[in-house]
DNA sequence: ATCTTATATCGAATTTGTTCGATATGTCAA
DNA sequence: TTGACATATCGAACAAATTCGATATAAGAT
């Protein structure tokens, strides 16, 4: 939505933890076993992993992953959708592909 | 020569005045007016500008202008040639062009 | 209404980054 | 060999990021 802010991208980036998150959904079935089990099956959030699922995989506590998202959210890296009690975070590949190319074009 | 440390990438990344410094030096003979003028006729750094040209032109300390180029030339970004009293900063496009690959390829 | 579960936010401790002035090192010129 | 200049490194002050546990908010189940 908002207009890429590549300083915040960067710095989001700046983090192993962040990076891997955003690797792993890359893959979220692979990378996510327990992968949206609480939804019903006839909805699906394409690409999105709960807050839990990701807190579980990462060492880290609930507070940090939570602030990680948010981050990584208003860098513009990740969507959230939340369903009921529950926030599913997925890539935004619109902004990735922004990334890549302003690295070839601009920085 | 050192294998790709995209932590470090984007760490070096994440500051206004290095994201300028890397995009100056794209072109430095526009950016850096009085570029090479240390440099005998015979003698060309492709590229290169000497700490202090940028040091003018950013608003920083010399110690810090020389700290900044020294942690982008350690993630890779830049090299550093050194001719006389001066050290030639140029970009490394190797470096550049393979983030952006990462970026598109495995984040 | 109350309890439980999921996520977000707050406040604080610790670590890391920014930035400076002072000083050290290296090179050239007289 | 002394002096001047370019750059690098050091030590310290301040700002920002990391990370936690505690608490707030919000939704679902009893």
């Amino acid at each position: 939505m908002d207009n890429l802010n590549v300083l915040d991208v960067f710095k989001a980036l700046s983090n192993e933890t962040r990076l891997n998150i955003l690797k792993w959904l890359r893959e979220p079935e692979k990378n996510f076993p327990a992968q949206q089990a609480h939804l019903p099956k006839e909805v699906s959030i394409k690409g999105g992993v709960c807050v839990g699922d990701i807190q579980e995989k990462v060492n880290l506590s609930q507070s940090t992953v939570s602030h990680y998202l948010s981050l990584m959210q208003k860098a513009g890296l990740l969507e959230a959708v939340r369903y009921g009690q529950w926030t599913y975070y997925r890539r935004n590949e619109e902004t990735l592909a922004k990334v890549a190319k302003f690295i070839n074009e601009e920085i």
